[in-house]
DNA sequence: TTGAAAGCGCTAACAA
DNA sequence: TTGTTAGCGCTTTCAA
């Protein structure tokens, strides 16, 4: 008897290998392997043999046994925060269709903004020697995160595999990363100058994890065209906290209990646009006739608030998809097709109904 | 030299094996093996040679070696149509969460509701020897798809794996398949009953694709909730289509446009209902003041929609995570817990601000 | 508590 | 166009 049993033989009849196919085509293996990969020039009545007996066996090759025998997986890896969660489902879904379109499976990992979960995630998939780990969203970007980080990078590569971060800052060019990004500074700068040229002046920033890269960006954004205008940012209008809808609800409320003075609103995103709208209209206060409100991202439930929300828009599902593409290249015959290292993403402000001058102004 | 060069090879500095370890460490690889897995005593002293080891060659086991070695994968494969759709990010939510707890890793696919893609992406999964195939929503029912879906259930259970049908019927009880549903035809038949019970006799239908499983199922909860009062459906009534959101809006648009008579709108799910609304709403009809409506699963928007939306409760999140659970067990040292292979979660009916009684009877 | 060694199922170099 | 065969890196039996 062979050392172990296998779960196949747990489950009752052994599953057919490639040395059954074989046998029963009356080839050699390496002829089976031929003509499942195409690969090599095979005569017309040998494959046919070969795919009869494949049938009729209902032979299913070992994905484990190709991985380990040859170089790549056909895998790539992708780490989000949460599934639910639109900005990381909608670059999910570019990383899974691109990766699909190229014959890839996908796996995909949460990490529900835990760094060290991140890490470990990452070491779960180099296990899984995944040809790229796209890794999606901001980060808290100190030296420590930065260089274990790095590690990790450096760790992927010697399996031969790729780092590839989507919308976080890169790591230096000494680390072997990709990246994929988007102009978050920008991208606020342009939002906020639109609002001031609108007539607004005290404008409520509101949400976002305080010290996570995006935040900062997006914060820094809103702070520069402020100065631009000769207007000087405000603590006691800056409001950090998260990036969910339930943040900006609360965080609305509150501020809507007190007797804070602003005119607009700048929501760190559209989640916390979309809490904070509720709050405002729970509160009477209508939008824009008493305070415009703009979000970020731009997911397509932003279009579906009323008023339709004023916002930038963010191509998430390019950004994953292009994330597959730098790392594997387009999975045509021609194989890589761009070799840079980076890509950016052009986002823009898109004005809908949710913004207006400051009622004083009218 | 070795038949081919690795990919690892290519990448620059050839990557430790468990041979590297064992050799920098002292001892055999099965020693090795030994501490990684923690399955076997191994001296104290020893294992922290070899944990050493591991570390200074940064070294990473190779999945794919241990799984063609042993019996399973660590691996769970789930099989959605949308990663946006929340119907379907939330059951996948589910399945990621519990995998990931049980240590495992998610594989996702997405079919887009193409009945042959669903069955190649099983196909791929057995390849990958996935440790169970959960396949989330509806399908149609026709015998030709039960018995393509029958066969991939063999399949999957001759490499000893599982496929594990969720929120779709049962492929009978000779198929080797595990189950986790929800009823359907109950829900939709209480929630139709709520809207007689407010008086309303005219309810229109919207939505869900013809003969899938899903909306064959609601709209006989519908209909049987009409005939147990008394009231004979009728087919103006009944607008099959589809389950987006776009469907609903312009089904409900062009039946605006008509001189149909009717004082309630049963949406086939919360994304009909949520485009339906908006139609609605844009057409100046006031809900529940003017027409009731309803939707179904409470996906999270459907209580952020003005009004909050009267629906039917579906634990998406829970199905997913009970289908792992079914499937694989609670990942304890105990095994698989339960060993049936069904498993119904409960649906109740939520009662929000959408539906009130006919303006005639007020 | 440890080691030797036989596979797991496949690919690809080499030879024919 | 095809076959032979040496691995890929790990687990597990068996023996010590």
């Amino acid at each position: 008897m062979s050392p172990r049993g296998n779960r196949a033989e747990t489950a009752g009849a052994r599953m057919a290998t490639i040395a059954d196919v074989a046998t029963r085509a009356g080839v050699s293996t390496a002829t089976v392997s031929r003509v499942l990969n195409g690969n090599y020039p095979v005569a017309r009545a040998t494959r046919e043999r070969v795919e009869d007996a494949v049938v009729a066996l209902g032979y299913s090759a070992n994905a484990h046994a190709r991985a380990l025998a040859s170089a790549d997986t056909r895998t790539v890896g992708i780490i989000i925060n949460d599934m639910v969660d639109p900005f990381f489902s909608y670059a999910a879904r570019g990383v899974e269709m691109e990766a699909a379109r190229q014959g890839r499976l996908c796996i995909v990992a949460t990490a529900h903004g835990d760094a060290e979960r991140e890490l470990h995630l990452i070491d779960q998939l180099r296990e899984q020697r995944a040809d790229a780990v796209i890794v999606v969203g901001g980060a808290y970007d100190d030296a420590t995160a930065r260089a274990k980080m790095a590690e990790r990078a450096r760790a992927l590569a010697r399996v031969g595999s790729v780092l590839v971060l989507c919308g976080r800052p890169p790591l230096g060019s000494d680390v072997p990363t990709k990246t994929v990004g988007y102009d978050n500074e920008g991208g606020a700068f342009a939002l906020t100058e639109h609002l001031i040229a609108q007539g607004h002046r005290r404008i409520l920033y509101l949400g976002g994890p305080p010290g996570l890269s995006t935040s900062v960006s997006r914060l820094a954004g809103y702070r520069r065209a402020l100065r631009a205008r000769g207007i000087d940012p405000v603590d006691e209008l800056i409001h950090e906290g998260a990036f969910g809808r339930r943040f900006g609800h609360r965080a609305m409320s509150e501020i809507l209990t007190g007797d804070l003075d602003y005119t607009a609103v700048f929501a760190a995103n559209d989640l916390v646009a979309a809490g904070a709208l509720q709050a405002l209209t729970d509160a009477g206060v209508r939008v824009p006739d008493d305070v415009s409100l703009v979000g970020y991202d731009d997911i397509p439930q932003s279009y579906e608030l009323s008023p339709r929300l004023t916002t930038v828009h963010v191509p998430l599902e390019e950004m994953g998809q292009e994330a597959v593409r730098l790392a594997l290249g387009d999975g045509d015959v021609f194989g890589r097709s761009g070799s840079d290292d980076e890509r950016i993403v052009g986002t823009y402000v898109v004005m809908r109904d949710s913004v207006a001058p400051p009622a004083a102004a009218r």
